[in-house]
DNA sequence: ATCATTTTGAGACAGCTTATCAATTTCAAT
DNA sequence: ATTGAAATTGATAAGCTGTCTCAAAATGAT
């Protein structure tokens, strides 16, 4: 079992070894957990692993996800009431587009696009590490 | 004084026309000081207020912004822990290049983007009435 | 002017996240 | 392997943002 997501871990392990940080049985555990998932909250991360390791503090699960932010393998991002972390690994195919009169959800890619954000990037001295993009509307159905 | 935002001013008598809403001292009051600036919270609001205001409720701000959420003058948008209210009347400005290094704010305009967004809509059968567009990176200060 | 309806202001309340702190764990140096 | 300074954890308190409550006030159709 495990001996997965090895480049994560070792990214991990770099990072807490230039901080003065300790790797924990909690940290390899919810990293794990978190890299099995594209993107995922702090509640529902401490609702999944209490079934596996009842006594896991829902603060530690914060400053854990936290910490992978700061190490780069996680970002957060505010959306609702909550904070999602999403999953660095997996960028790419988060774009949206919204009807505002039925809610309903419609999920694209287009290279394009992300090749001109590159570009803007680029441009202001950036480097991307994810982005998002929302087109809110109304779908063919709701224009009536 | 005033006279200004007549348009605005218009858009919001008709949704509360239509909702049953009334037009109140402090919607007028609230509509004219969003309407200045680009995006603002709620709290910035209360604070700006309070000097010709000192009785405005900190909920009214909220109520009220959202209630121009409703009527299509104002986009929630959560960053960190707040939520900005953008002015739509803005838009077109409103795509962010954001540093997860330093929380510096770039804003960017690109027309080719923003076609795409069109085509992409459109072959959804969409049709757009505004976006969101957030581009998350490092700036050149940040990437050591 | 009247009056049903909506809105306001103030504070209580709720949800999410961080801070506190004693007890425990890690890990580099024996 | 043992030690001990430093970091981490878990439980809970505290903090922050935003919403709800409700009596008093304002609106606007009649």
């Amino acid at each position: 079992m495990a001996a997965k997501h090895v480049k994560e871990m070792e990214a991990l392990k770099e990072h807490l070894g230039k901080h003065q940080l300790k790797l924990t049985r909690q940290r390899e555990l919810i990293l794990n957990a978190f890299l099995r998932q594209e993107h995922i909250t702090a509640e529902a991360m401490y609702h999944q692993l209490a079934k596996s390791d009842p006594h896991l503090g829902l603060a530690t699960i914060y400053r854990t996800l936290n910490l992978f932010c700061d190490a780069g393998l996680a970002q957060a991002r505010h959306f609702g009431s909550q904070t999602q972390y999403d999953n660095i690994a997996h960028k790419g195919h988060h774009d949206h587009l919204i009807c505002t009169g039925c809610d309903k959800i419609v999920e694209f890619e287009n290279c394009d696009i992300e090749r001109l954000q590159e570009e803007v990037a680029t441009q202001n001295g950036f480097i991307i590490k994810t982005h998002r993009l929302e087109l809110y509307g109304l779908c063919s159905r709701c224009r009536h």
